[in-house]
DNA sequence: TCCATATTTCAATTATCGGTGAAATATTGA
DNA sequence: TCAATATTTCACCGATAATTGAAATATGGA
């Protein structure tokens, strides 16, 4: 992934609420949410949400498909897995310190706020 | 590390020349680089790469020392990996797909552009 | 001490971002 | 078609961020 779309991505989730929403669409896999329904989830007004949601999309954090009248929002795993891998291997040059990637080291912060269903949990 | 720390540090990466400066100090390793080296490898002024030292530094992603009539700066490792750690573990929920850290999957698009000196190279 | 070097601070300007509410654009069902 | 629902777009405003150049601070060496 290039560093131009990196720091798409990384302006696209420096921002609370659009933090938030991937965690969500995350945690709710390929269902994705409506935007509606994460309007209400998160608590924010829909031309408000529907501004952050277009951020994530541009920066291509984000899928959206169309069902009836909802818009459907997914996270676009890959690309998220893109900037994680970028940061990992070409911003920090592969130091072993810094990949703590398969050890779970933040599980004692972790609240647990979403559930996933039709996800399994490990 | 809890999220504010991480938004912090997502907005302090989410900057041209700070995520530059991010990649040149991890790759310098706990040698660190000179303000003034630092504003000379990236062609940015002097006062504006004070600007965004600080910014990096008051997210944690930077450590400074002074050596004589310099001021060295270093990258917080132990930061850098915090938030990585969250993206995988908290923000992706640890889906097996996003995580692809052990695999250097952004080899092709890697240019190399600094080099490490005394850091070995795997 | 005096000067050169290294870095930060400050003030001023411009640009971008985020929030709000009204209006516009679909889409469905009665 | 009409009304209700779902979402986006728009215009506006205040807040924050970034850039620039000048001035201030600190350090080391002649």
């Amino acid at each position: 992934m290039e560093q131009s779309r990196v720091l798409k991505s990384l302006s696209a989730m420096a921002h609370d609420t659009r933090l938030e929403i991937v965690r969500l669409l995350v945690a709710r896999g390929d269902d994705g949410l409506a935007a509606g329904a994460i309007s209400e989830a998160l608590g924010v007004s829909a031309s408000g949400l529907s501004f952050h949601l277009s951020q994530l999309e541009q920066a291509g954090l984000l899928k959206s498909r169309k069902a009836s009248r909802h818009v459907i929002y997914t996270a676009n795993r890959a690309a998220l897995g893109g900037v994680i891998a970028y940061l990992l291997n070409d911003c920090c040059a592969r130091h072993p310190d810094i990949c703590a990637c398969t050890d779970d080291i933040n599980a004692k912060d972790r609240a647990g706020v979403y559930s996933s269903p039709g996800i399994a949990k490990t």
